[in-house]
DNA sequence: CAAACCATGTAACCAGTTACATGATTAA
DNA sequence: TTAATCATGTAACTGGTTACATGGTTTG
C-alpha cells in the first residue's frame, strides 16, 4: 500500500486549516476522518520533525508561564505547495483487505451457526456506524455554506453508503445461510 | 491494523482444501480473493517456512526428474486445527484507509475540476471491478451445491454490494459538485 | 527464438502498532 | 482528591512493499 508517506499530507491539510499542536492533530483524525483514516502518536511526533526540518511546517511553542509544554505547528508556503501538488494528483487504488471477508470465504469448514453469529455481529457495528454518521451529517448539512464543509460533507456521505451496503449485505448472507442446507 | 498474523491464514485455509506451491498462492489470492485480500511473494515464502518449522504444514518437493524446483506444501492435522480455532474466533473491526477521501476532505483548497476529474476516474475504475465480480459471480452462481461455493459466493457479493454503493455515490458527489457554486 | 509464464527466494526499506514513560491541567 | 483529559515523546516490533536475483518451461 505505502510507497507515498500519507501521514505526511494528513498533517498538512489539517494545519493547511488552522494551527494544532501534535495532540490537536490526533484528535481530529478520531473526530472527523476516522470513518476512512486513522492514526497513532507514534506516526504523528516524529513526523511533525520531519516536516519540520523539511521547512513545511513551523513550531512555536506555548509556555504561558507554567512548566507545561505545548508545540503548536503551522504550515508555511512550501508545505501548502506540497499539499496542494499532492490534492492534485490522481490517486491509485487502495487495497483493502477485510479480515471477516477472508475467514468467511474459509467457513465452510465450520459451523453455519457460528458464521451467522459473525455475521450478526458485523451487522451490529455497521448499524451503529450510520447512525453515529448520521448524526455528524446532520451536523454538516446544516452548514454547507461553508466550503470546507461541501467536501467533508461529501466523505461523509460516502462512509454512510459504504455502511449501508455493508448492512444490507449482511442481512442477505444472513438469510441466505439461513435457508441453506448445512 | 496487525498483531494477528493473517497470512498465516490464508496459507493455511487455502491448503486446507489443496495442496498448493507458493506461486500458486499467490496465484490463487490474485484470482479469489483479490476483492478483499492481497499478499506478496516477500510474505508468502518466509511464512511458508515459519508454518513448516512449526509443523502447521509439510512439504515435498516435486522434481519430475529435470532441474527445476517445486515445492508443494499439504496441511498437518495440527495446521487444520490452528485454522478452524481462528475461523471460529470473532473478528474485530477493520481499519480502512481511504487516500482518495482523504485527498477530498481537503479539497476544498483546489479547483472543483479536478475533484471532479479524479471522482470520474474513481467511477470507472468501480464501475469496472463490478463487471469483473460480476462474471465471476455467474460462474459461482451456477454451482452453488458445493458448500466451498456459497461461501465464496457471499465474498463476492459483498464485493459487488460495495462496489455498487462506491459508484453510486460518485455520481451523486458529482452531481453536487456540479452544481455547487464554486 | 522471444515473450510470457512458472517457480523460488532475499534484503533493504517503509508504515504502523503497542507499550511504555513522563508530567500538567481540569472537572466531578 | 482522584479520574479524565491534555500533552509530548521513544523503542521495539510486526507487517508489508519493492526491487533484485536466478533459472526453467511453454507457447506463438
Amino acid at each position: 500500500m505505502p510507497k507515498e508517506n500519507r501521514t505526511k499530507y494528513v498533517i498538512l491539510g489539517l494545519l493547511n486549516h488552522e494551527d494544532l499542536t501534535g495532540y490537536d492533530i490526533k484528535k481530529q483524525v478520531e473526530n472527523n476522518l476516522s470513518n476512512f483514516w486513522d492514526i497513532s502518536y507514534g506516526q504523528i511526533y516524529p513526523e511533525l520533525k520531519k516536516l519540520e526540518n523539511y521547512k513545511f511546517i513551523s513550531c512555536r511553542i506555548d509556555n504561558s508561564e507554567n512548566g507545561s509544554l505545548k508545540k503548536i505547528y503551522s504550515i508555511t508556503e512550501t508545505g501548502r505547495t506540497e499539499l496542494i501538488s499532492w490534492l492534485e494528483s490522481s490517486t491509485r487504488d487502495e487495497r483493502i483487505k477485510f479480515e471477516f471477508l477472508l475467514k468467511l470465504y474459509f467457513s465452510a469448514e465450520i459451523k453455519k451457526d457460528i458464521t451467522i453469529k459473525n455475521i450478526d455481529d458485523f451487522i451490529d457495528r455497521h448499524s451503529n456506524k450510520i447512525k453515529l454518521y448520521e448524526k455528524f451529517d446532520s451536523n454538516l448539512s446544516a452548514a454547507l455554506d461553508n466550503k470546507d464543509h461541501k467536501y467533508r460533507y461529501l466523505t461523509l456521505l460516502f462512509g454512510i453508503y459504504m455502511e449501508e451496503a455493508f448492512v444490507k449485505w449482511g442481512n442477505e448472507a444472513k438469510t441466505f445461510l439461513e435457508n441453506v442446507d448445512d
